[in-house]
DNA sequence: AGCACGCCGACT
DNA sequence: GTCGGCGTGCTC
């Protein structure tokens, strides 16, 4: 009977990151396992926090008194063995504290909610009472202590004993109730209370019948409105005789409930699906793990492998996890893998509330389903017994979590999938190089699909100098033949789909007699026009304010907008072409819960003829009537400083292209671009992933980028540039003789974005192929930058960042 | 984070 | 002399 639980408590801030002891009470000896929450107080007033129960056992190495556990959240551990050892290993290799890795891995919800609360005391006077109270027993510390001098006068009321501190640790997660109906009558009552009822009252007696039938159940009471066609006045005075009782039923919140879904066939597999269905399946029950690399070109049906593969797994009696990235989890998406699996499929991304996370959470912690779909956070699903883990799309950057802990679900899927044994699938049609290599090297294996289904033709791609066309018409963004095309496609009653590269194409404001630029006032981009809320935002900070009519420079009222965003591109596309329907999707149109699908259906169903987006529609969708991709500025990425801009422009070139003639129609795509031979541009013209992957292996060889080598981006910020850039120097001290000679380090540089939020940035890369040194350099680091903190300066370590900027 | 301890300047 | 500023250290 462990006595002492070892507790890792929720203070994220906190200098160490290691577990406390604490006494066990005697009554919850036998409860009290690890992976439960519990609530602990900590620190000498009486603070009271969540912790998380590392360990139960009767030895510690504290020699002072230990403090008991005040409450016990959770009846069942919320994280099983599995999660405890992943939190730890996910804190080790992304230098982040385990309990945030922990909190992470959980659903939101889960996460304590802390009220600082007053209450009067016995010695608490009558002005005091009257004046911080009024009839209250209790007040939140928050909404009194408004000002400065309230609050020096609470702390002096505190130390005089006149008020006394509480905290309450809140637990947010709620479950959903809806109200249930219960009988309360044994048999012989029934017969009992059915000839006590008025003559004439038939809907009590149909309220006695119906509640005959329940058998001690619960039924949810509109259910049984319905079902017996009583009205909730029949209901109340049942309740009133003592028939039945109310009681709150726990229900799902299900997101997809109204949604009619349909049933889906596996389809039949060519000759490479099957092959690719047929190694992955073998692999399952082997006890070295395999992952493999499935390589298919868009329309090759990566997909059915997945969901074949899948329900091979289930039939075993194993779960199965599929990753996709947020963006291609649309609901046609889910409806197909809905359609094949049905109930036994859970749905977790952003779009749902934080109840509907936590439902789905619970469905897949009770086994209730064995399927889990989702974005990146799904990697810690609480799946038991997985049988198999698909990460579609793998080279996304989107599997990269920007905070911390700075995890790529890849990393967690591959160490999930050591835990249970089972294969990984890295799916995708344009690798990332670090994945490809891994598979030229053997340590995954490839699986190729180099057909598209039913043999289509992939899409002819043209590529369009922009430089010419921009001395025949100036400033338009459409050039000569994507306008012939389009109007084209009009007549021929097809669908056009273009695409803005969004990064650095947006609209800002510009005074055209002084050249004056509305910059953001905290950092270091100018404002984005907005010409829905009519106003001017920072994609940043998210700061906003009016759009100016003078400029604020000279005083001209020749200030005016320029550049183009979605918003320019569909205004000057309605002057061009004014017979065409136009949607246009991009993140203020579809902000909103549900209208990225909205949108979308609209469009495939035919409502509209061309479809204005940014990268978001890139993926995943399939429209059959779409002939025509254009892409309006292909280039605005390379331009910038990060070794992996050719990739990323590869891939979305790649991937838009696919949009084209999926069903029986070919289709055309043509790419406007400044850089035309390019080679990312180039290869992306031909569909060449090979010719790419080798031609991009050279120059990260030369580079000394990976995947040849490892990275890690150190940043620091601070309020003051000086600050940040000095601290940065006096790290690249610290540092250089505590790594091996081999080790590179880049920098300090600011970053191309130096501003943000009122800080500035700096940053160092380490570029390493191997350094035995660097992880216990980087712990020393994470804590010693833990202690600096107070004075304002944020380090944050970040292993192989996907982005450099 | 949040609380206490402790060491310095400006007040009844 | 003390009240209160915030720099520093610790929390089982």
């Amino acid at each position: 009977m462990a006595q002492i639980a070892q507790v890792l408590v929720d203070v994220p801030t906190m200098q160490t990151d290691r577990p406390y002891s604490y006494q066990i009470p005697t009554a919850w000896q036998s409860q009290v396992q690890p992976g439960m929450r519990v609530v602990v107080p900590f620190g000498r007033g009486k603070r009271r926090v969540q912790g998380l129960v590392l360990k139960c056992d009767d030895v510690t190495t504290f020699d002072g008194d230990l403090k008991a556990i005040d409450a016990v959240v959770d009846l069942a551990p919320v994280l099983n063995h599995e999660g405890l050892e992943l939190s730890a290993w996910l804190a080790q290799s992304t230098f982040a504290f385990q309990i945030t890795c922990a909190q992470t891995m959980l659903p939101a919800v889960m996460r304590a909610k802390y009220v600082k609360i007053l209450r009067p005391t016995a010695t608490t006077s009558a002005q005091v009472q009257q004046d911080l109270f009024a009839t209250e027993t209790s007040v939140v510390y928050d909404q009194v202590a408004t000002t400065p001098e309230a609050v020096s006068r609470l702390l002096r009321l505190q130390a005089a004993g006149e008020v006394d501190v509480y905290y309450q640790v809140k637990n947010q997660a709620r479950k959903k109730t809806i109200m249930g109906i219960k009988a309360t009558l044994s048999a012989a009552e029934f017969d009992q209370a059915l000839g006590d009822v008025r003559k004439g009252a038939a809907k009590q007696v149909a309220l006695l019948n119906g509640l005959q039938t329940l058998n001690g159940e619960v039924l949810p009471q509109k259910d049984f409105e319905q079902r017996f066609d009583v009205s909730d006045a029949v209901i109340r005075t049942g309740v009133q005789k003592g028939w039945l009782k109310k009681q709150p039923l726990e229900v799902y919140r299900d997101p997809y409930a109204t949604a009619d879904i349909q049933a889906t066939k596996p389809l039949t597999l060519n000759d490479e699906q099957q092959v690719a269905v047929d190694q992955i399946t073998a692999a399952v029950n082997q006890p070295a793990t395999t992952t493999f690399l499935l390589e298919g070109v868009t329309g090759s049906g990566k997909t059915e492998v997945y969901l074949q593969s899948i329900a091979a797994v289930l039939a075993q009696g194993k779960t199965a996890l599929m990753l996709v990235p947020e963006i291609s989890l649309t609901p046609q998406m889910v409806q197909r893998v809905k359609g094949r699996f049905g109930k036994a499929v859970a749905v977790l991304h952003s779009g749902l509330s934080s109840g509907e996370k936590y439902d789905e959470w619970r469905r897949i912690k009770r086994h209730e389903a064995q399927v889990v779909v989702g974005a990146r956070s799904a990697v810690f699903a609480p799946l038991d017994n997985i049988g198999l883990i698909i990460m579609d799309e793998e080279h996304e950057s989107s599997y990269k979590q920007d905070d911390a802990p700075r995890y790529h679900a890849r990393q967690v899927a591959l160490w999930r999938s050591q835990y249970h044994h089972c294969p990984v699938v890295l799916g995708s049609a344009t690798p990332s190089l670090e994945s490809r290599a891994r598979a030229e090297k053997g340590v995954y294996q490839r699986l190729v699909l180099a057909d598209r289904v039913n043999k289509r033709p992939l899409p002819k791609v043209s590529i369009i100098d922009m430089k010419n066309e921009l001395q025949k018409h100036a400033e338009s963004n459409f050039s000569q033949a994507l306008l012939v095309a389009l109007q084209d496609r009009l007549d021929r009653h097809e669908q056009s789909v273009l695409m803005l590269n969004r990064r650095g194409y947006s609209s800002f404001v510009l005074c055209r007699d002084c050249g004056f630029v509305l910059k953001c006032p905290n950092c270091d981009i100018s404002l984005t026009l907005h010409m829905d809320t009519h106003t001017m935002k920072c994609h940043y900070c998210g700061h906003e304010e009016a759009i100016p009519r003078v400029c604020p420079n000279c005083h001209s009222r020749q200030i005016r907008y320029y550049g183009t965003g979605t918003e320019k591109v569909e205004e000057e596309l309605r002057d061009l072409l004014p017979d065409a329907r136009i949607i246009r999707m991009d993140n203020d149109t579809t902000r909103k819960k549900g209208a990225h699908a909205k949108l979308l259906t609209r469009f495939g169903s035919g409502e509209a003829d061309i479809l204005i987006g940014t990268q978001m529609i890139a993926k995943g969708l399939d429209f059959p009537n779409v002939t025509l991709v254009g892409v309006l500025n292909a280039d605005t990425a390379l331009g910038l400083p990060d070794f992996r801009a050719s990739e990323r422009t590869f891939q979305l070139l790649t991937q838009v292209s696919g949009r084209a003639g999926r069903a029986e129609k070919t289709g055309h795509v043509y790419i406007q671009t400044f850089n035309p031979d390019h080679y990312a541009i180039r290869f992306a013209q031909h569909h060449d992933y090979e010719g790419f992957f080798k031609y991009e292996m050279r120059m990260r060889h030369q580079g000394g980028y990976p995947p040849y080598y490892f990275t890690v981006q150190l940043t620091a910020s601070d309020l003051d540039e000086a600050i940040a850039a000095k601290r940065m120097y006096q790290l690249l001290q610290w540092l250089k003789p505590r790594l091996t000679p081999n080790t590179v380090i880049l920098g300090p540089t600011p970053k191309p974005i130096a501003r943000v939020n009122r800080r500035y940035y700096y940053q160092i890369v380490i570029k390493y192929k191997q350094d035995p040194n660097l992880t216990a350099t980087l712990s020393t680091l994470l804590q010693e930058t833990q202690a600096q903190q107070r004075q304002g300066l944020q380090i944050a370590i970040d292993v192989e960042p996907l982005h450099f900027m």
